[in-house]
RNA sequence: GGUCCCAUCGUCUAGUGGUUAGGACACCGCCCUCUCACGGCGGCGGCGGGGGUUCGAGUCCCCCUGGGACCA
C-alpha cells in the first residue's frame, strides 16, 4: 500500500520550529516510501493585519515540496485548502446527522459554561451531558424554526475504539472519557476533528504523523471514524519540542519561527538538519545531510519521541557548517543585504575587495547576520574605541608606534598584501615587546582588542583609511611624556 | 482534578539481554596564533529510584519519582 500522508498548516501564522519538524517528517517518510504528501492549507481564519505570513512559503525555502491538490489540474502544486473543502466537511456531517449519528445542540455558550460551572461545583467533572440530544423532535422543530445557531455533536459510539500508533502501541479508548463531541461549529464550521478524519477517508491517508500535543486530540478521531464506520490510518505522535528550560517551545525562548532565523541568515540545509535532529540520530554535524540522505536513512519506527530539547548553538554549529560549503560567489549576494541593513554598500569598493573581505570574514559567522559585528571595523572611517582599546591607548608607546606608522604610510603607495608587514615593522620596532605592540595597533586602527588578522585587515582597510584611523586614534593617546 | 505520553553524559543521540555504555554539540585544558574565531589534540561527564524475570538487564515486567501534553 502507497503511503500517504496529510499534513495541516495554519496560513495565519508563521511556521514555527515544532510544525516544521512535524511536516519535515511526513517528507521523510513519505519520500522513504515513495509515497506522497498532501499539504492542507487551513485558511479559515485570516492572518493578522499586515502581517507577512506565508508558511508554504517558508517551506518551499526548506526545500519540502508536495503532492498537489488532486482537484487540481495537473502540474500544478497548489496544496488544499480548507476554505474550498467546507461544502465537503458539511455534507459529511449531514450524513451523520441524517443517520441519527450526530445531533444538533442549542446550546449557547453561555449555558455550557454554566452547565460546566454547576458540574464543578458538584465536584464532577466538566463534561457536557447530552442534553440536546434528549430534546424531543417538536422542540428540535422548534429550535430550527427560530434559526438558533447550533452546534453538531456527534453521539459517541458505545463501543470500545482503538488505533495503533507506532510509537505506543495500540492506544485504546473508553467512549466513558469523552463527551459528545462537537464535529461542527456554529455556522457551519467543521471542528479539525472533522476535517482531518474527513480528508484522510477522502483522499487515502495511510499514517498520521504528527506532534505529540495532537495525541489526545486522538480518541475523538477515532469515535468519529467509528460512527462513519472508516478505518484508521496509523497514528505516530512526534516528541514535543521544548526551550532550554524544558517547558514547551514558545516566545520567551527566543526565536520559534522559520522565518526568523531566515531572516538572519541561516540557510535551509542547517534549518534541516536542526529540526531533523529533534528525534533523529544525524552523527557528526559535519556532514550536512541533503534532504535526500535523510529521506533515505529515514525509519519512523526508529526515531525518538522522548521530548527534545531546541538549542540554538548547535543550530549555529549546523550553520556555520553549511556556510562553509557554500562558495565565495554564492555568498556574495546573500551578504549584500545584511552589510546593507548595518549601512554599508559591501560592492562599494568592488567585488574583487568584497572577496577579500568575506575571506576574512567568514569563519566567525555562526549567521549572516553576524557580518554586522564586522561591518564597522572595514567600512567606517571612524571607530570609537571600546573601553578596554581605550584602555591600551593609555599607554605612551601608543604614541610612538602610531606617528612611525603615519610616517612610513607617506611612503607607501598603497597598503598591499605584499607591504602591509612594512607598516607594521614601522610600528612594531618603536617597543621591543612585539606581542604589545601589535595588541596596541589593534586598537588604535580598529578600536577593538579583538579582530581579523591584520594580513586581512590593513590591505583591505587600504592607505586612506588606515591613515584616518591612526589619525583618530591619536585623540584617545595621552600626549606628553617620553 | 481526569486521560495520556516520556525518562542513557548539561544537550541531541547510538545501544532492542552479555559493550571498557559509542558519537556529536556544549564545557574545560593544551597546541596553532598579534587577539577573537577557525583548525588540531586531549579531558570532564550518563543509564532517575526501588522491586522483580534471568546465569546475566541501560535493554523485558511492576511500582515510585520526576518532567510534559491534552481536556477542561
Amino acid at each position: 500500500m502507497k503511503v500517504k500522508l496529510l499534513v495541516s498548516l495554519d496560513t495565519a501564522s508563521k511556521l514555527r520550529i515544532a510544525d516544521a519538524r512535524n511536516i519535515l517528517f511526513n517528507y521523510l517518510f513519505a519520500k522513504h516510501h515513495h509515497g506522497i504528501m498532501f499539504v492542507r492549507a487551513d485558511d479559515l481564519t485570516p492572518p493578522p493585519e499586515g502581517a507577512d505570513v506565508d508558511p508554504l512559503e517558508t517551506l518551499r525555502w526548506l526545500g519540502i515540496s508536495w503532492e498537489a491538490d488532486p482537484d487540481c489540474p495537473e502540474g500544478s502544486c497548489r496544496p488544499l485548502y480548507m476554505s474550498g473543502r467546507l461544502e465537503l466537511y458539511r455534507s459529511y456531517a449531514r450524513q451523520l446527522m441524517d443517520d441519527g449519528r450526530a445531533y444538533p445542540c442549542f446550546c449557547s455558550r453561555e449555558n455550557l459554561r454554566e452547565m460546566f460551572k454547576q458540574q464543578k461545583i458538584h465536584g464532577q467533572r466538566p463534561k457536557y451531558d447530552g442534553r440536546c440530544l434528549r430534546l424531543s423532535s417538536a422542540e428540535r422543530e422548534e429550535y430550527l424554526a427560530k434559526d438558533t445557531p447550533y452546534q453538531l455533536r456527534l453521539k459517541t459510539p458505545e463501543f470500545v475504539t482503538e488505533v495503533d500508533d507506532v510509537a505506543a502501541g495500540r492506544m485504546v479508548f473508553d467512549p466513558q472519557d469523552v463527551a459528545d463531541l462537537v464535529i461542527m461549529h456554529y455556522h457551519e464550521r467543521p471542528t479539525p476533528a472533522l476535517a482531518n478524519v474527513v480528508d484522510d477517508r477522502v483522499l487515502g491517508i495511510t499514517h498520521v504523523v504528527r506532534g505529540a500535543r495532537m495525541r489526545a486530540h486522538t480518541p475523538r478521531e477515532a469515535f468519529l471514524r467509528a460512527a462513519f464506520g472508516f478505518d484508521s490510518p496509523t497514528y505516530c505522535h512526534l516528541s514535543l519540542i521544548l526551550g532550554e528550560d524544558r517547558s514547551l517551545l514558545s516566545e520567551r525562548h527566543g526565536d520559534q519561527f522559520i522565518e526568523d532565523y531566515r531572516a538572519k541568515g541561516y540557510l535551509p540545509d542547517a534549518m534541516l538538519n536542526a529540526l531533523a535532529c529533534q528525534g533523529m540520530d544525524l552523527g557528526s554535524p559535519d556532514q550536512l545531510c541533503s534532504l535526500g540522505t535523510l529521506a533515505r536513512s529515514f525509519r519512523i519506527d526508529k526515531i525518538r519521541n522522548s521530548p527534545t530539547v531546541w538549542r540554538l548553538d548547535y543550530v549555529q554549529t549546523l550553520n556555520r557548517v553549511a556556510l562553509d560549503k557554500l562558495k565565495d560567489e554564492a555568498i556574495v549576494p546573500l551578504l549584500i543585504a545584511h552589510v546593507k541593513e548595518a549601512g554599508y554598500d559591501l560592492l562599494g569598493r568592488g567585488e574583487a575587495w568584497a572577496k577579500e573581505f568575506i575571506a576574512a570574514v567568514r569563519p566567525g559567522l555562526k549567521a549572516l547576520s553576524d557580518v554586522k559585528d564586522y561591518v564597522d571595523v572595514f567600512f567606517a572611517e571612524h571607530v570609537t574605541p571600546t573601553e578596554k582599546a581605550q584602555a591600551l591607548l593609555k599607554d605612551r608607546a601608543a604614541r610612538k608606534i602610531v606617528d612611525a606608522m603615519l610616517t612610513a604610510l607617506e611612503e607607501m603607495p598603497e597598503v598591499t598584501r605584499e607591504n602591509y608587514r612594512d607598516l607594521l615593522d614601522a610600528g612594531r620596532s618603536q617597543i621591543t615587546n612585539r606581542g604589545k605592540a601589535l595588541v596596541l595597533i589593534r586598537a588604535a586602527l580598529t578600536g577593538a582588542d579583538v579582530g581579523p588578522e591584520f594580513s586581512q585587515l590593513l590591505p583591505l582597510l587600504g592607505k586612506e583609511l588606515i591613515r584616518i584611523r591612526l589619525e583618530n586614534a591619536g585623540r584617545y593617546i595621552p600626549r606628553g611624556g617620553s
